[in-house]
DNA sequence: CCGATTGATCAAGAATTATTGATGGGAGGT
DNA sequence: ACCTCCCATCAATAATTCTTGATCAATCGG
């Protein structure tokens, strides 16, 4: 089995979004349920133009999405991409679990 | 259920060793087992030093053991690590989807 | 001891990423 | 129409990360 070369740049396109401990504070916040920024800027106490970078940052990477609801953008977790991901790191596990049995002698 | 925050600066540390696509073909590389630099030098491609810094930085996250036997340094896959990631991701996403599913009304 | 091999480390430069403050656009209220 | 609120975007700067080439220490074989 073989990890294709556009699955590495994806997951490291996903790993490099989760790599930042604002996003994670972002996501962490999100967990409980989609959230407009103006709450995430109260909470997180970030300037409004950082937060909307970061923002980006995970919404290009796919792991949140956006919805717009009068002047207010709600932001949400997307499952999908987090169950990629887990299966990108289970993936790893196992195999370097097998390697590792097999290649113990007596 | 709250996600401490150095729980979220250790999975930032992880992340961020796990955002770089020459670290996760080295990964790659590590699933069927234990390997030592030079090897490692071929398969990829890369300069020594190169690799050596990358090979740093998975280990200063804790994501892979060296064990030095002779000349040769041996890299190898820790998997306590990848537990951790694992169980942060599903965290969060299941997390996630209680909140979606607990918001739904009708 | 000598030379060759393996790999870590360092310094310098290149490249990428993050922060800040300013600007602008759209939606709503009056 | 005007003003305010919410947010994205931009340009400039700061900070971090990556690459490269050089050097050094340790191990091994002769």
């Amino acid at each position: 089995m073989k990890t294709s070369s556009t699955n590495l740049s994806q997951a490291a396109a996903f790993f490099h979004a989760l790599s930042d401990e604002t996003r994670l504070e972002i996501l962490d916040r999100l967990r409980s349920g989609e959230q407009c920024v103006c709450e995430l800027t109260d909470i997180l106490k970030a300037a409004q133009s950082r937060l909307s970078f970061h923002l980006r940052v995970l919404k290009e990477a796919g792991l949140i999405r956006d919805r717009p609801e009068g002047r207010w953008m709600y932001y949400a977790i997307n499952e999908e991409a987090f169950e990629e991901v887990e299966d990108f790191i289970r993936t790893m596990k196992k195999a370097a679990k097998n390697a590792r049995s097999s290649s113990q002698c007596c």
